[in-house]
DNA sequence: TATTGTTATACTCTATAACTATA
DNA sequence: TATAGTTATAGAGTATAACAATA
């Protein structure tokens, strides 16, 4: 007996295909994230930019951006809020450089912040092992190499 | 002997997370996506739209909407460039749809898009063997239905 | 000269409300 | 009453150019 279609249903012709399924995954997660972000009134780019904040105390935002592929003029904003919201502060380092550090705030949002992301971690990539884990971590960062080499970079 | 570390190069806290690799590895095919459409004159939604077109003739631009979880609003302006381009054409069919076809230029655009699409698939993904491929394509298809379980959804 | 942070600006994508014509 | 297509509009992300202050 064939299978009934829904008249509104239409046929993927990418179905299966790898690179296209990637990519709908990886939209599907982020807005996932966004959800599980929102009680804290952050979004995952602001997110990314307090846990490097965490990790190297004291850095300037130019090499934030650098390290997420941001531009500075774009890093304004996010880093705005962030300090608006009492997460981050600026200290005057440089003369043309602010230092950036976690405040007392920061750091316990920061806490909340990761312990989300691992719960959104273990909920799509749960059914893989520890060593599958490893292996496709790798995996996507070399794409992320590889892509980098295009005539973009 | 200890590594030197280029001042400027941060420590990334979130390197291995799993959840962040596959985000930054989704935007960086994305955009090598991006560059190798930016010939035909398409972005990669566009594309996936003609490719619906091309699978599904005749169909209407709202169960493309429904499909790709774009509103119908936003709907809009891309089959409007489709149109404009000479891609797709409309036809009167319900008094308030038209129905959707590729034309000859479309469909031979459809097939240099496909061809690009499988070769970014092969440039990315080509490390895996078929099998793994298929096992990778399924994972993300479930965790893209995972995530539409959410309270977005 | 090069770098940091910034403003201004433009373009795209996304999201909501509302209108019309039709079923 | 629901659906298809549309317009208008507001918000966010992204991109380039330019400027002041500093190195």
């Amino acid at each position: 007996m064939a299978a009934r279609r829904d008249p509104d249903e239409l046929v993927d012709p990418l179905e299966g295909a790898i690179g296209y399924e990637f990519r709908r995954a990886a939209a599907a997660t982020i807005l996932a994230l966004e959800a599980a972000f929102a009680p804290l009134g952050l979004r995952p780019v602001e997110a990314v930019i307090l846990r490097f904040v965490d990790a190297n105390p004291g850095c300037n935002q130019a090499a934030i951006s650098r390290a997420l592929g941001v531009t500075r003029t774009n890093m304004v904003p996010f880093v705005g809020r962030l300090v608006g919201e009492g997460l981050i502060e600026r200290q005057a380092s440089d003369g043309r450089t602010h230092a950036l550090f976690l405040t007392g705030q920061g750091r316990e949002v920061c806490g909340r912040l990761a312990q989300i992301a691992q719960a959104q971690d273990e909920r799509f990539f749960g059914a893989f092992d520890e060593a599958t884990r490893r292996m496709l971590a790798r995996a996507f960062r070399r794409m992320r190499e590889e892509a980098g080499t295009s005539p973009r970079a």
